[in-house]
DNA sequence: ACTATAAATGGTATCGTTGTCTTTTGTTTT
DNA sequence: AAAACAAAAGACAACGATACCATTTATAGT
């Protein structure tokens, strides 16, 4: 075990030859420090392999230079993961550090676990991923502890501490390209999936109907509350319709899935007799048969988005211009096809 | 704003009337200390509702009680997020935090994130999930900076720093289901995912078959270098031959999935004609239809254990009796049927 | 009871940075 | 050229814990 001795801030002021205290500002990137001063104290901090150590740094300023990401802990949650690719690119570039946290319950166990998580790793800030976005109880704790937050596409949309994209044009976008291959029969299935979601989407949904002139058939659409196997019977109900859907849109992917098995029961062949376009790109996407053409959020610019403002906006407290607003993105691959007469 | 002073260890001291020295040893679980002075000092930690100061022990101690996870970052990697589940358990019971680092690159990049992660955060020790285990370059870098790793189900299985579960008697076991329902021909197919597990089950594979008397059969066996669509190639071939396969292991649900999609163009329909049993419980495989049996690895085990090892054996020194070895579980759910002949 | 030894406790320096306040240096004004 | 002011740099304390070493207290042995 080679013994490393680090160098500190004193060596660095003791070879550029200045006072320590000119050698932090300049690593503070303070502006009131001599150009022929900064860059004797580069020249040294390189010379000497200098790194800041951030845990003195931590404990005189009491900035812990982490943020948190909380999110629900389901099987295949890709969504967060991307999200948390995103934002630790983000934390990189900006000197941060990302924890994150899976929560698995609700109620008590949450809340324990999030203050557990405050007590003891301090984070200067939290990431809220939907569904944790509508959590009262949780924005409650950080709006009382003064801690800032930064949500991802909440329902709701006041205020300024969110990121979000635009899924009303996404999901129109979506709906016109089925519209533009003939489609004018198009279902929609839907179900609460704990976040805004669903009705943003039924707005894109109808617009993209009015827009092209289409009378919305209200028998065409499905919204209910979750329920085991809902999305089943939702789909048996629409491809059974005397008059059936040519087209189908489903909330997520998932969903989409289960589509399409009820359509091999009814042997319709997909995208021959029967169109679907999903939404998320769920990695399932990619191994339906015939892979699934859906909508794909930017989720990971989001998660990008989302540090940057949280750490810039309201830990830094620099003046922000404005939030980036990254766009979703029409995935075709091969489960939309022409209408057929 | 509620400006709150934190109690520090001198308030303790002061409240329970002993040296700050004394609380400290108590902080650190420091067995020569009177239980008297134990139980004053709990007590005023209580009433004083105090809590450590981390990032002061960090700059005392040089250590930073962070943890790196290292993975790489390919859509739908569940196995690295249950890993990573399982650690962050771990972490949380022993007092440590949990940086994940997802790698997008090989080489250069790679290795450059990761030497900026240890002169940033300085974790006390590292996590490899598959395949950066077998990472030679990355494995040398740990070694020289004299930094502790544990690897998850590495390759190489000398030495003492890998957690992984028994995949040679996991498949075993599938196969051994399979022959359960009357199935002999029963067909294999892999391809190279970039770690052992292709060695492991294929070797579990002719376990179970010498052991129940069957002759393997080289025609249903197809392991390959990875190129797109071996996998579906190997499954038309498989299915294709004069007297095909009863039953198929499928290196993975991801291949398995693949099988489906051939069996159905080929009017096979699963369970009937063909059982299939897939490895990894993926989350696509509860959207298979049939649902997919297949074996699920204790990943999130194996992350709370590697985590556990990597801190007490190699971080604390303590003495670690044995490492638990987590078992694989057989899911069955309605991809395999009885031979039906 | 007294010494030898071990166990428990305490005092103070220290980790590497930034905050506060003071001093020095440089620039402008009359 | 001196006074007034602003800008830059420095000295030193402080953040809250642990390390090291010294000291006190308890236990055991004769």
């Amino acid at each position: 075990m080679k013994e490393v001795k680090n160098n500190t801030i004193h060596d660095v002021a003791r070879v550029a030859n200045v006072s320590i205290k000119t050698v932090s500002r300049i690593l503070n990137n303070d502006p009131r420090v001599r150009e022929s001063n900064v860059v004797k104290v580069n020249k040294a901090i390189k010379e000497l392999d200098y790194k800041i150590d951030f845990n003195a740094r931590r404990l005189r300023t009491k900035q812990s230079y982490l943020i948190a990401v909380l999110y629900f802990d389901y099987r295949g949650n890709f969504y967060a993961n991307m999200v948390i690719g995103g934002a630790i690119t983000a934390c990189d570039e900006l000197g941060y550090d990302v924890l994150i946290r899976p929560l698995k319950f609700s109620g008590e166990n949450l809340m324990s676990s999030v203050i557990h998580m405050i007590e003891r790793s301090k984070p200067d800030g939290f990431i809220l991923i939907p569904p944790l976005c509508e959590n009262h109880e949780l924005l409650d704790l950080f709006d009382q502890k003064n801690i800032p937050i930064v949500r991802i596409s909440p329902r709701d949309v006041n205020g300024n501490d969110f990121v979000h994209c635009d899924e009303v044009s996404a999901t129109q976008k979506a709906i016109q390209y089925l519209i533009s291959h003939g489609h004018t029969e198009i279902g929609f299935i839907s179900y609460l999936v704990g976040h805004a979601a669903g009705n943003w989407r039924y707005e894109g949904y109808k617009k993209a109907l009015a827009e092209a002139g289409i009378t919305e058939r209200p028998d065409l659409v499905e919204q209910h509350a979750y329920q085991p196997n809902i999305v089943e019977h939702a789909a048996r109900r629409l491809l059974k319709l005397p008059n059936p859907p040519t087209a189908i849109f489903t909330i997520n992917d998932a969903s989409a899935s289960i589509l399409y098995r009820v359509a091999s029961q009814l042997n319709k062949k997909i995208p021959y007799d029967l169109s679907v376009m999903g939404f998320d790109d769920d990695p399932l996407a990619e191994y339906l048969w015939p892979p699934l053409s859906t909508v794909k959020q930017p989720v990971t610019e989001l998660g990008y988005e989302a540090a940057k403002l949280l750490i810039r906006k309201f830990i830094q407290k620099e003046e922000v211009a404005e939030v980036a607003k990254p766009e979703c993105e029409l995935l075709i691959r091969n489960s939309c096809g022409p209408l057929n007469s």
